[in-house]
DNA sequence: AGTGGCGATGTAAGCCTTTGCATACGTAGA
DNA sequence: TCTACGTATGCAAAGGCTTACATCGCCACT
């Protein structure tokens, strides 16, 4: 810096301020030093910046786990929502509530983290609201007051997956498989559904709504109950993603049962499986990079505005129409 | 530091210390210390660290592009060998040559960078080689001299997956369907496959080794031209990954073609996809999980040890017989 | 008893920026 | 012509840490 500042003539304060608050230097000193700084390739230290400043141009991502599409399609948004802000992104594969989750180790160096949290965690929240560092939650609704949030409004989606299923498909023979019970995602999925169902006139009982993991092997499990107890009537399934859908077509073919004839199925989150699959999956589609961008452009929000009202982004989930849901009734 | 200098009676200089040379430290006044930083809760100021050491515990890694379960296991492998050794991990989902990618801008902050490069790209190199980080090579051949590289070795399990094609093929009837020419594990399958071909007696020509893209679409494509041209005769398809395998057994479904029976498919990768397809995918597995801890630790003994010889690290690839490859002849 | 050396600790310089305050100059208004 | 103020710039302190060098006992040796 300070060869750049011999360069152009100037002291380093000078140079700084063009860096950094350039309206306040006259225009041909800026140019002067400009050049300066292009000629010399000078790169500012940014350990001495964030000394100065305290702040960083670095944002932490703490995720449950980083496995899948699903994270890595998260991920994907938020690095180029973070990248068009001139931020870097840090990630974290486990949002760990000890000192070695991103929250306790990255103190201090990043200028604010995003965490996701799919279910409830009371260590890790715990140790999020005393951090010092701006936080946004994604998909979690806990916490909800004065915290920013980011949500996937499952409500849409599921309400037209229901209905979608209720276009062909009584309603008393229509299935929701979960995920896990505590999922944020499966819970919310699984009251809409039940819900919706009611508002259409029929109360779903505990037989319909069903809880277990995100697994393949235990829609596979779930489905075969389900068509056992079905006696050959058709039947619509709601899975808590496109994983358990899978599982459940895989019941249905099990049984020589076609699908979509005796068998509706709609997935969630509308992975890569989704189109793959034959028939091609119907599925509600969960904008992923949208939510790791969202969460990124208001964890920048914060930093940059510390006061601002707390925000809640919703972003909206659409069904997708595809090969294992029957046509709506024309 | 100060106030924990007081509460323990000791200067600065032996906190500091304490905390980066406790040999030179005497045990009582270390534990001293120790107590102190705990009960105050203090924690090192990262940007001032940095500044003195010129040092950071920052560690990037440059993909060609995080998408898929494929780049997001590699990312788990490389954030979980980073955080074992005390690391963070900046991410760059995109590998670029200009000032926006991860090697431009992070220059000065990170302490070395992991770069994949799946095809050439000269610029990029260019721009790798002339930043003052020390860097490995994920998954490329290319700048061989000199440079820490991590590698996938294809070609144990494309000979394994030739060879298991054999037991129920003929050599003449082996087909390889790759993804873009000009990437490199295709192009080591492709070559692989041609002279373990050879060896058993039947140069293949170009019409048996295909290039395209890495899709469900190039395999259902490439696939339906070679299956039209076999005949109805037994044929083995290897394919560049296990979309592309997909795409082939879509393409012997169009034809009503039983698979194993009539078309043998291996894979690429043994992605999850594999694994659910029925029958289930024969395919190669990339253990892509530690080649990201592979080179994150070979990034980690770079930087500690900079004079030490170029590594380069080759992780063996694995045949994985499932239900779309004949079984071997007893 | 005197001295050399070693282990433990303290002193203070320096790492590179940012920024509050001071300075210098020029201009407009009185 | 003088004052007052605004604009452009410089000066220097501060920010938290590491580390070379200095210091100080203390023990072992001659």
């Amino acid at each position: 810096m300070e060869d750049v500042a011999k360069a152009a003539a100037v002291s380093t304060a000078t140079v700084s301020r063009v860096l950094n608050s350039p309206e306040l230097v006259a225009p041909e000193t800026a140019a002067r030093v400009q050049r300066a700084i292009q000629d010399l390739g000078y790169r500012p230290n940014v350990f001495a910046q964030g000394l100065m400043t305290r702040k960083s141009r670095l944002l932490g991502i703490a995720l449950p786990d980083i496995h899948g599409e699903f994270y890595s399609e998260l991920l994907r948004g938020a690095d180029a929502e973070a990248r068009r802000q001139g931020y870097h992104l840090l990630i974290s594969s486990e949002a760990r509530d000890d000192e070695s989750g991103l929250i306790g180790s990255a103190a201090g160096f990043v200028a604010g983290v995003a965490v996701m949290l799919t279910e409830p965690n009371e260590a890790l929240w715990k140790q999020i609201r005393e951090a010092s560092e701006p936080f946004v939650v994604i998909d979690s609704d806990i916490g909800a007051a004065g915290v920013d949030r980011v949500l996937v409004d499952n409500a849409i989606g599921t309400r037209d997956a229901v209905d979608h299923l209720l276009g062909s498909v009584k309603p008393e023979r229509c299935y929701f498989v979960g995920g896990p019970r505590e999922n944020f995602d499966t819970e919310q999925r699984a009251r809409v559904f039940a819900d919706t169902l009611s508002e259409r006139g029929h109360r779903p009982d505990e037989r319909h709504v069903r809880f277990g993991d995100y697994s393949v092997d235990w829609g596979h499990r779930c489905g075969g109950e389900i068509l056992a107890a079905a006696n050959g009537e058709p039947i619509g399934v709601l899975a808590g993603n496109d994983e358990i859908a899978f599982g459940v077509m895989l019941a249905a073919a099990d049984r020589g049962l076609n699908v979509p004839g005796k068998v509706r199925i709609i997935g969630f989150d509308d992975t890569r499986l989704a189109t793959l699959l034959r028939p091609g999956l119907t599925t509600v589609r969960v904008p992923m990079a949208q939510v790791g961008a969202a969460a990124i452009a208001a964890l920048i929000a914060r930093i940059d505005e510390p006061g601002r009202p707390a925000s809640c982004t919703r972003l909206p989930t659409e069904l997708v129409v595809r090969g294992t849901s029957a046509p709506a009734k024309p």
